[in-house]
DNA sequence: TTGGAAACCTAGACAGTCTGGGTAACAAAC
DNA sequence: GTTTGTTACCCAGACTGTCTAGGTTTCCAA
């Protein structure tokens, strides 16, 4: 019943969803699929997250899209990173770490 | 030049502020130092976030304000945590290191 | 008496997420 | 061969939290 905390953190999409893309291209949904699994079930994108950000990391050159064909035989919207996205990746990482230092160094005080 | 990144999380303003709370009762201006200190200046609230994040706290009980004279003797609105906010606090330190738990796990993979 | 700093306050813009809709295409069941 | 379910994509509108950029009042020091 009570209005329950969401499943993210907002502001860290783009850098799960480049992540997510680290390695292989996927399409949305398979990108969504990915970060829950690679999350051990603990995060959960939902569709109107998940495709604003894929438009935005498009916009930016972070990846880029091709039509193609899942494995169910649908058509399907494949993303890749890009160069410029990788570095990104790395750059949004850092941040975070950063961050959640800082977060942290807060919250471990006695 | 280029677009710094914010130096907070969005969200997690408010927890930071319990934690700050947590012990004595601070005026607006010194939570906001005592969360910058307390991150090793990694963390910075401005005014325009905190203001509006203390009248939400306050509207919830988790915090509870009363005028008082600061060091330097001019007038100030001290706040201390509720036990509610209590309570709250650990819910969201909770909900945080739950969700960062999934985010780790996500960017810690090869 | 002027200036700076401490402390508070607010409006408006903005970004990112979520809710709740929707379409199209294929598969399987009947 | 039509219905039903699923996959995959898409979008508008609301909402929340933060930031920018203003502002006021009060105190102290030059």
């Amino acid at each position: 019943m009570g209005k329950e905390k969401p499943d993210l953190v907002y502001g860290t999409l783009d850098m799960l969803i480049l992540k997510a893309l680290q390695h292989d291209p996927r399409h949305g949904l398979g990108i969504a699929d990915r970060i829950q699994q690679m999350s051990k079930d603990i995060l959960h994108v939902e569709q109107g997250s998940l495709y604003p950000a894929l438009y935005r990391l498009e916009a930016q050159g972070w990846i880029k899209a091709e039509w193609g064909v899942s494995d169910n035989n649908r058509r399907a919207r494949y993303y890749k990173l890009t160069a410029a996205g990788r570095r990104q990746l790395a750059a949004e990482q850092e941040h975070w770490s950063r961050i959640t230092k800082g977060i942290d160094f807060v919250l471990s005080k006695a």
